[in-house]
DNA sequence: GTCTATAGGTTGATAGAC
DNA sequence: GTCTATCAACCTATAGAC
């Protein structure tokens, strides 16, 4: 055969993909996913062992590239690279066009505090936040680190926010917000976080 | 009896808060909402008629005196708020002492993009919603209404992150980030904010 | 109001034929 | 590699005794 064969490990990974996104983990049952696929139930078993490490491998194949796609971006930025282009390497390879369909996915991801997930977190994204971290404290010299740990996490929410409701973004906001234009919201991400960030620290009064 | 007897239907309450908080809805069963609240199965549908009003109720129990207080404390600002006091209406209510056990649910709802809890969401927040950013656009005048959408949904995303994550910060920031600190963790997120929604309309090269 | 007991359905996972 | 059939465990919800 000439044509290429979607697997059936594709077949499952994609549609896991979509259901994961829209309706959670835990509400997303194998038999949504084999009958989406139109796949048979035995071939989640077959192909990965377990539900919980087919969670793994759909998370594993998206954030992977996304984060090489985020170190890649900031090494071409230089040695001192303007917090601009720090916020634009962090964001800009999660908002391309090949990703787009795992953006909800992404943001499931990111807003699930359960210990699974958050060990999956850790692991896809420790050393890629310690990273991003240590350019951004480079680039606010004056900034204390509370500081900047604080504004991270700032960033991290308002970024998967914008994900995980995106589908439901335009309904909210009155026909405002068109998330489907992933130039202008990269756009309008970096110039609130740079303000944002670029802020004098905060003054404590306990301190 | 002169002491008050905390009645089972306060402790399903309280215990499913709790659970909800940690585990999310899905993955909280009413066999664990029992037993957290030392009460017999049946009796989360002798008090509740269902899993689904349960939820409902957890919710508006916290999140309707929350609004109360942040329409109270915008009100309280006259006809002419700043941005600062905007903002910190918003965010005090969910930051008071009393509110604390009940953030890691509230954080929940505003991360899950069920239809069911959305429709909760939307019953609960959609007033306030419209009345904070129509306070907002007045006090930045210059602001384009999109502009306005956006950034409102920038901060739910910070804010919503940093509760839902409240317990997993500190380890996640190596040790840096402390949200047991209330005050402090409000004034940085009014800093970052303010400064966030103080920049300059986003220019888009399209139009 | 609180319990026991259980109905009725869904889930993740597996065994075994082909 | 893909199927059918099925298990054991779990779930929500209810019926009915006390």
């Amino acid at each position: 055969m000439i044509e290429e064969q979607v697997h059936t490990k594709t077949r499952l990974l994609d549609a896991a993909e979509k259901l994961f996104g829209q309706n959670g983990f835990d509400a997303t049952s194998l038999r949504d996913i084999t009958t989406e696929a139109q796949v048979n139930l035995a071939a989640v078993n077959y192909h990965f062992q377990s539900k919980d490490s087919l969670i793994d491998a759909v998370i594993g194949r998206r954030l992977e590239p996304v984060n090489r796609g985020r170190i890649q971006m900031l090494d071409a930025a230089g040695p001192s690279p303007t917090l601009e282009q720090i916020l634009q390497a962090f964001l800009a390879p999660i908002l391309e066009q090949e990703i787009w369909p795992a953006v909800p996915l992404i943001g499931r991801v990111l807003s699930n505090p359960d210990q699974f997930l958050e060990r999956v977190f850790k692991k896809h994204l420790a050393a890629v936040a310690k990273r991003f971290g240590d350019a951004i404290a480079q680039a606010l010299p004056g900034l204390p680190a509370e500081e900047v740990a604080w504004r991270l996490h700032f960033m991290a929410g308002s970024m998967s926010h914008v994900l995980v409701r995106s589908q439901v973004l335009p309904a909210m906001s009155g026909g405002l917000c068109q998330p489907q234009d992933r130039e202008a919201l990269m756009a309008r991400l970096v110039t609130f976080l740079s303000a944002g960030f670029r802020a004098p620290a905060t003054r404590l009064e306990g301190n």
